[in-house]
RNA sequence: UCCCCGAUAGCUCAGUCGGUAGAGCAGCGGACUGUUAAUCCGCUUGUCGUAAGUUCGAGUCUUACUCGGGGAGCCA
């Protein structure tokens, strides 16, 4: 339900252009993108964030901010009072003439946004900026549609929205990197043999911000069913590409009484739904991507919400790429994980659209993965999407204690620090599975911008925690 | 962390063989009764990323550093 109306004392922007009749005098407050003047009539374009259009002002000699009107720049913040009537100019059906126009803060020669295009690189150095541009302000709606329409997948389906903590212990979860979460002093830390004393540290044991809520997720897929979390996600990894940020958005369901079947479907349906979401709700700011950032865009998210994906063996690709006939960097061999030029290759060359990749052999993935029959591969997959390549990481989990007990031993983690998750399998174990979905990739994917730091409001990126 | 590329006006960029800095946009002034990133005329804008070196002379060549981008690894 719209209640964008919800004062009675303005109009939103995007609640004007929509409008089928005249609405006599209307309020409107805004960021003025553009001003131009002329002798007789200056015309603004303000705009509410509401919408990517912005609406038309027309200030005439006749109206008492007309002086007011001609002495605004691009950047300032107004409210006008005025009529909504047609428009007789190209561009757009209605326009506001100006009576009363309240100027709440002017700008300068030295507001840094122009009206003209700018590099997405300068305008991350002005990321406090940078909303108030069109490609920004696309960007930061469809995150916060996008947002709304994960959790109306799993809650449309009975899924228990679990928010996993964001400080935690375990440090043998095998994501990554952790950033450390302490209070001890760190010019002069109690210590203990020589050793720092971290049961002296504020929670009493070693702790550090989450790299995963998957084994939180676990536990409580084994009380409620079907289960997700959404919430922030920590790397303390050196990374450096356009795909990788320190702080980034995790979705991860976990379902019980599942296979990795059922969790690719649920991935894909996930999937479609969220990319026909965004083509739906979002469609004027998918559009401006479109035009602007990735002409291929909205035909290539049309056929991904119509058309069911492909899914091959991690063993299958190995042999498809083998037979492919082409030189790659890396070598293409059964045991090896898949490089970026292999997935790319998979998803963009030989399938041309989203692809699952299943079964890889235990050596190369996580422990808690559930060791198939063959006894040499795990029931993991990866999705993998033209241009942004891993998207979506998950597995059915291991519910076998003793499987689990030999893969903590073979992959040299303490039974003692997770002792807790094993209890699951230990009473009422079920067999479960889940996986985790980059928000920010996902967002690449559906705007077609081509850098983490373009998708997220203020990006944390090694050497860079600004804003 | 590794490899490659880049850094010149507020922004986007050009700058030849080493010879002393330039275009568009923005800004400022003016013109124009309705524009759409308006148009037209005129004007202003520089520690050439930082430090050192080579040279009569460095935006240009060399080295180091800083920052940014692309790729790789790690992954989402």
């Amino acid at each position: 339900m719209d209640r964008s109306d919800w004062r009675q004392d303005r109009w939103r922007v995007k609640r004007i252009l929509q409008a089928e009749q005249a609405q006599g005098e209307v309020f409107v407050q805004g960021w003025l993108r553009t001003v131009r003047r002329s002798k007789g009539v200056v015309f603004l374009a303000l705009n509410d964030g509401s919408c990517l259009d912005s609406l038309q002002i027309v200030v005439g000699e006749d109206s008492p901010s007309f002086q007011v009107a001609g002495e605004l720049g691009t950047g300032a913040c107004i409210g006008v009072r005025g009529m909504l009537v047609p428009s007789p100019g190209e561009g757009q059906n209605w326009e506001v003439q100006a009576g009363l126009i309240t100027v709440y803060g002017a700008t300068d020669e030295t507001f840094p946004l122009q009206k003209k295009r700018h590099g997405f690189e300068y305008l991350r150095t002005i990321a406090h900026l940078r909303p108030r541009t069109n490609a920004f302000g696309a960007v930061f709606r469809v995150r916060s549609r996008i947002a709304h329409a994960v959790h109306s997948f799993f809650q449309e389906r009975g899924f228990v929205y679990v928010q996993t903590p964001i400080i935690t212990a375990n440090d043998c979860e095998g994501a990554g990197e952790m950033f450390r979460v302490t209070t001890l002093d760190p010019e002069n830390p109690p210590r203990v043999d020589g050793r720092i004393a971290w049961h002296e540290d504020f929670f009493g044991s070693k702790t550090g911000l989450t790299v995963s809520g998957q084994l939180q997720g676990e536990l409580f897929a084994t009380a409620f069913t079907d289960i997700y979390t959404f919430g922030p996600t920590f790397r303390a990894e050196n990374s450096n590409t356009s795909r990788h940020a320190s702080e980034f958005w995790m979705i991860e369901p976990e379902i019980a009484f599942a296979d990795l079947a059922v969790n690719c479907q649920l991935a894909e349906d996930f999937f479609r739904f969220m990319v026909s979401y965004a083509l739906e709700h979002c469609r004027d700011d998918l559009e401006f991507f479109n035009k602007f950032i990735d002409n291929g865009l909205i035909e290539r998210l049309e056929k991904v919400a119509g058309t069911a994906f492909q899914s091959m063996s991690y063993t299958e690709a190995i042999n498809r790429l083998q037979r492919s006939g082409r030189s790659f960097e890396f070598p293409v061999a059964w045991g090896c994980d898949l490089q970026s030029e292999h997935e790319r290759y998979l998803t963009e060359q030989i399938v041309g659209g989203p692809l699952f990749v299943t079964d890889y052999p235990q050596g190369i993935k996580a422990f808690y993965m559930r060791r198939n029959d063959d006894g040499k591969t795990v029931a993991a997959m990866d999705l993998l999407v033209p241009k942004v390549g891993e998207i979506i990481g998950g597995s059915q989990r291991e519910e076998r204690l003793d499987v689990l007990q030999h893969k903590m031993e073979a992959f040299d983690i303490l039974p003692a620090s997770l002792e807790w998750y094993l209890d699951t399998r230990r009473w009422g174990s079920c067999p479960h599975a889940g996986f985790g979905l980059g928000f920010e990739r996902f967002l690449m994917y559906i705007t077609g911008m081509e850098n983490v730091r373009d998708v997220i409001p203020f990006p944390r990126t090694p050497g860079n925690a600004r804003f």
